[in-house]
DNA sequence: CCCATTGGTGGAAACGATTACATGGTTGGG
DNA sequence: CCCAACCATGTAATCGTTTCCACCAATGGG
């Protein structure tokens, strides 16, 4: 029922090869051809239909993002830096998230196939054996935030065990003494290496106090409840994540402390509302966009040339942001607004 | 390069019409034969070319989604809902953001043609004239808070005039006299029905006093500054949205004013942010992740049975959520965590 | 014993575009 | 004046699937 090139061709008196060259800016159709077709195309309403196209073309202009979940600040800055980076380079973008177990993920990888020219995958299920078996062989493809490597394939990673290390020090280095430490869920790459540098940012001789959590605000509020009551009580907390810390300074408040004179508080991550809360969080940003764009940056270039060398496993480095929360920072009102990206709605 | 059906059927031994017929499952295959397809599918890691497949099923699994950012919550919140829905059913999405004029807008629609089974539009380019001269005719589309509507196509739109209506009326129920707005953006056709719902809540004999604005933090906080020094002073101000809102507290603090005992605050949008500030925003809940869900199950419905009637516009109904920035809400601390989503990364 | 039916399988025509190659008219140089 | 080169255009192959139809063997009823 749409329209195709054929139609088109019959309007304007010409072959279908004719119209295709005149719509897609060959120099060897006559001018006034051209016009003709131009405006049966117009008429018509013609729009080349993609699928055909990147049939015979091999080429799609869309890059499939395989992620976990599209729930929370993260994924939203995550996506944003991918669709910066697309947007600017004419590629379209194909999301496919929460895939609840591996097979799931599997059959959302398998169904991109022929309708994008790379793949940026950052799953749960992503590990070696995983992708050996469920990668089309001949697809390019990043990987974002997994343990594992894969070679040929350029390889993301947020500097979590280098953050962490750094808060903790931070943390010491601010005169702390018993540091606990809320954890992420238990299988999780990124919660692990968070603890790792957090065991291995503590002074020789301080004790590793760790509360088990789920990178959930009630989680959270859980650990904080259950911090506040332990003795001797430790004199700061550094959550694995900003939700984390959220709870856990409603559950401090509860329990009648001040933050951040009896309990420093630190998060990781600086989402966006760390900024807002009373007192502000410290915490570690993230540059979770410049994460998507420079993964989707590299993607492209191996689709461009498949042969070229894939660069290798590539740390974003991560920053100390210093605020109230620890006690350390600047006074915590008035506070001018940060500048902010471009408008929502 | 990749392996196709072809040689799929070579290596089992029968044609590719078999081979079809074995992996989409279709009764009239011996079963010896089916499994000895399956087991050389499997061997060669064959993946059907979803491009092939869809140009001959006119069937893509997939929707589009024509977004005018992906920055902020809002955005993020949408497409969490559109996602939600369509993993539901098995529909991946194709998104495609931030078009600077209505040309590129037109580019992007185009380029959607042939890739999707229906548009989602959500734009500020998607008036009448552009949809109609830009929608592939036969393609099924929903409009998301567009001021258009279209023949033939459902609309969802957010009560935001009711919204600003009810806020406005509950800051007068609460006492105060005179009542300030800040504004969004000019053309801006939320900004303009919430504009409408504000003026129509005042009481009779108020007097409306608008203050410009643009969505941002930054232009929240200028007008929050003109705010405080105009005579006689606001004793309420609603923000055209959370960061409007946002804003303005901070310029309200930095000039010495209380909130909410001095100057009442509400917002609108109800982003995550709005529950954390101290005090915490009043403002007007709205079901952004809902309208996503909703428009892409009318869309679903709309590409299974195209001759059915498009449902009219439908207006989602918004919620006030009082707190304590305009002084009747709960008290502020402690604050236990509201249940939040399944979990980030 | 023959013929109609059934059911598995293969051949080939779609789907809608791009593009290599063929064609035929015009031009220009020797 | 002739032939080669050129250029606009048409013809047809191609991409990788699905699906209609033809085919053939086996089966079962008359």
């Amino acid at each position: 029922m749409p329209t195709t090139i054929r139609d088109v061709a019959r309007a304007a008196g010409v072959s279908v090869a004719t119209v295709s060259r005149a719509l897609n800016g060959a120099t060897n159709v006559l001018p006034g051809t051209r016009q003709r077709i131009v405006e049966a195309a117009q008429a018509l309403r013609f729009t080349p239909s993609g699928a055909a196209r990147s049939l015979i073309t091999r080429r799609t202009d869309t890059i499939g993002a395989l992620l976990p979940d599209l729930f929370g600040e993260y994924f939203s800055e995550l996506i944003r830096g991918i669709d910066q980076a697309a947007r600017a380079r004419g590629l379209h973008l194909l999301v496919s998230s929460s895939h609840g177990d591996a097979d799931e993920a599997a059959a959302a990888m398998r169904a991109m196939n022929g309708r994008v020219d790379g793949l940026i995958v950052m799953s749960p299920h992503a590990d070696a054996d995983f992708l050996r078996h469920n990668l089309p062989g001949s697809l390019p493809a990043v990987l974002l935030n997994t343990s594992a490597t894969l070679p040929g394939h350029a390889r993301f990673v947020i500097d979590n065990f280098g953050g962490a290390r750094t808060m903790t020090r931070h943390l010491v280095a601010s005169g702390r003494k018993r540091i606990a430490f809320i954890g992420g869920p238990e299988g999780n790459q990124e919660a692990q290496e968070r603890l790792r540098g957090y065991t291995s940012g503590l002074k020789a001789g301080m004790q590793a106090l760790v509360f088990g959590g789920d990178f959930s605000e009630e989680a959270g509020w859980a650990a904080g409840r259950r911090i506040a009551q332990s003795k001797p009580r430790p004199d700061a907390v550094f959550a694995a994540n900003d939700m984390l810390a959220l709870g856990c300074l409603a559950a401090l408040r509860e329990a009648g402390l001040r933050v951040p004179e009896d309990v420093a508080l630190a998060g990781f991550d600086d989402i966006p509302i760390a900024r807002y809360v009373t007192p502000a969080l410290t915490t570690i940003r993230v540059p979770i966009a410049a994460l998507g764009s420079a993964a989707l940056d590299a993607l492209a270039r191996a689709v461009e040339a498949p042969d070229s060398q894939a660069s290798p496993t590539v740390v974003m480095p991560v920053e100390l942001v210093v605020r109230r929360s620890c006690g350390a920072g600047p006074p915590s009102q008035p506070q001018a607004p940060a500048p902010s990206g471009p408008l929502a709605h």
